[in-house]
DNA sequence: TAGGCATGCTTCGAATTCGAAGCAATGTGA
DNA sequence: TCACATTGCTTCGAATTCGAAGCATGCCTA
């Protein structure tokens, strides 16, 4: 049981990397066609992204800020840019007076259907090119639970204000 | 060759999805750890980790900013902040005039040692833990090649300035 | 070998990002 | 029920980020 080793092994640390390497190229590729095809950021992709797939077209503030791992605050920017955009809407929510519930609009699930064939091939073209249907579908098998073990530590944004002493 | 249809399959989303997710989260802890344990950001780690993993030492400031794929305004930036805290020094380059080497100091090399074991806790515990070591080899084996590939394109800080008309 | 384009880096300004602090509503224990 | 901690979101200020423009050096060819 002497673990905590002082590093990872070679084959670790070349999937590591790569893991890494891989997400911040496609990032930058993404980004710059979200940019050309409807002047969005990522961020707000994935919002409208996600407020799209919700079956009432909308979530809540904290639910979309954890889902894709921002700051609280940094969507507050982000939600008032994109309602200031018409692409999304605020009302309180209904069972808690302190929440604010987001829906996608019209506008926003129009812009979204634009954006999303390019955002495709730019995925399709950098990241499932050098992989074989097998070869994504072990990667999902892979990375699958990864996933879900790293949510299953609590959420940045839930983090506690304080703790007590 | 009907291509370019207008979706990913349910795997490749799942498999995209996972990728992003999976990075957004481990990155997020991987901050917080080397903010806690040396007041780093992760670009400054990764420029340390690179320069102390050259056998000089040193790199050029491109080198640097396509490696760790970032713009070059940034890394001036945090080259810059590196400097001012005597973790790495700038020298212009031997061969070219107008190039900048970046060398790591002893300091920088004492930092990264000392924030090099948390960094790999945090890892191991978060990414590697729900996977086997035939796993580790399979998603390495799976992404080197994405990489490569992704790498093929032009890197984004090498983009040509202008076309010519 | 001179003109002109390309390359390497920095500066500049605008936009984004985050954490801490603040405000309102909700839950909880005595 | 009433204080008081908690939760949901926003505001605020500081730090970071990027692209465009600027400057200096290197390359290339006519």
């Amino acid at each position: 049981m002497s673990d905590s080793p002082p590093s990872l092994d070679p084959v670790q640390l070349g999937a590591y990397f790569a893991l890494v390497e891989v997400t911040s190229l496609l990032r930058h590729a993404v980004e710059q066609q979200l940019k050309d095809a409807g002047d969005l950021s990522y961020v707000q992709f994935q919002l409208l992204a996600r407020l799209g797939d919700s079956p009432t077209g909308s979530h809540r503030m904290t639910d979309l800020a954890d889902g894709v791992v921002y700051s609280r605050s940094g969507l507050t920017y982000q939600v008032g840019l994109l309602e200031k955009a018409g692409l999304v809407g605020r009302t309180p929510s209904a069972d808690d007076e302190r929440g604010v519930t987001v829906t996608i609009t019209d506008a926003g699930r129009t812009l979204l259907a634009a954006v999303l064939p390019g955002h495709v091939e730019v995925v399709s073209g950098l990241l499932f090119e050098p992989l074989s249907p097998d070869d994504v579908t072990a990667l999902a098998r892979l990375l699958g639970p990864v996933r879900d073990h790293m949510r299953s530590a609590p959420p940045r944004s839930a983090a506690p204000r304080r703790r007590k002493s």
